[in-house]
DNA sequence: AATGGGACCTGCGCGC
DNA sequence: TGCGCGCAGGTCCCAT
């Protein structure tokens, strides 16, 4: 499923391959993933464009072509762009595609022989050939890019929210980019509860929100993203920062920290993953929580 | 405004 | 061994 660092991980290793080159042909395997225009026109408008440049918004990957049109991807939680490189015979390269087992949905064909596939497995991944992403509803909509938000707007932000903070952290609208794995690393590197009030966090909590945001994401990336699932890069090799997960997934395991043992409860039908003695709820902060508002 | 649920999908792991 | 069920989560959409 990936999340911000997955995507801008893709991002960067697509302009080092992929940028420049031309998109000679489109094969479509499965319309379904092809939200915008037909089929059709998505094909023939793409093909024999080349690509100029790559951008990400959130978790939205958006190539810029050389016609002024945007392709978007959006991988949801299965979608994959894998390169490899084109079997030399046309033969070979139906029988790579050919339906049954296989879930590239979409192959983009390059000039520099190499293949680009969308692979999804489960068909909710979105592309889209468009003339202006940011006039996207997906976009317009886009809470601000963690990097690019100050620590006083983030605590501003904050304080006008009384939903539950983790859910808060994956409402898209909110801030962008931060999905299910990552909202759990980040809260508990920030030793916080995730059923905490966003408007309860004291001023420490805030700053140690704001920070490990900042930090989280920024080593997932510098790892290649995580590799839960489905997620894969470019090249086909995993993520690498999966091995510095604190909770994700580790429910009935020890704390590499406490050695207490790491809880799964449901947010929003949704898998939380935490430590109860590290994140301790605001009940058995009274005492530290006084304490701060009196400073 | 905030929250909850269902829909979209498919493979996997579980219990029986 | 095999079947059916629930679960996984990003986003949209609807209801309350």
């Amino acid at each position: 499923m990936p999340e911000l660092p997955e995507v801008e991980t893709i991002k960067n290793d697509l302009c080092k391959t992929v940028c420049g080159k031309k998109i000679v042909r489109v094969l479509i395997h499965n319309p379904k993933v092809i939200r915008q225009p037909a089929p059709a026109v998505f094909k023939k408008s793409l093909e024999g464009r080349s690509i100029k440049r790559i951008l990400r918004r959130g978790k939205l990957l958006i190539l810029e072509l050389s016609n002024g049109k945007f392709l978007t991807v959006h991988f949801k939680m299965t979608g994959q762009l894998v390169l490899r490189q084109s079997p030399s015979a046309p033969k070979k390269l139906l029988a790579a595609v050919a339906p049954g087992k296989n879930i590239c949905r979409v192959t983009f064909c390059l000039s520099s022989g190499m293949t680009l596939d969308f692979n999804d497995q489960r068909l909710f991944g979105e592309l889209r050939l468009i003339d202006d992403w940011k006039k996207l509803k997906f976009i317009q909509s886009l809470g601000p890019e963690p990097f690019d938000l100050t620590f006083a707007d983030f605590k501003d932000m904050l304080f006008k929210r009384k939903t539950e903070i983790k859910p808060l952290l994956l409402d898209q609208t909110f801030i962008s980019g931060i999905g299910n794995i990552y909202a759990a690393e980040i809260l508990f590197r920030a030793k916080i509860n995730p059923q905490s009030s966003a408007r309860s966090l004291v001023n420490k909590d805030q700053l140690a929100l704001y920070k490990e945001i900042q930090k989280v994401l920024t080593s997932a990336i510098k790892h290649g993203g995580s590799s839960v699932d489905d997620y894969v890069r470019v090249s086909g090799e995993n993520g690498d920062y999966a091995r510095f997960h604190q909770v994700y997934g580790r429910q009935g395991k020890h704390c590499f920290a406490c050695a207490g043992l790491i809880q799964r409860i449901a947010q929003g039908g949704r898998g939380t993953y935490f430590c109860p003695r590290c994140q301790p709820g605001y009940l058995s902060r009274l005492s530290e929580l006084e304490k701060e508002r009196k400073k």
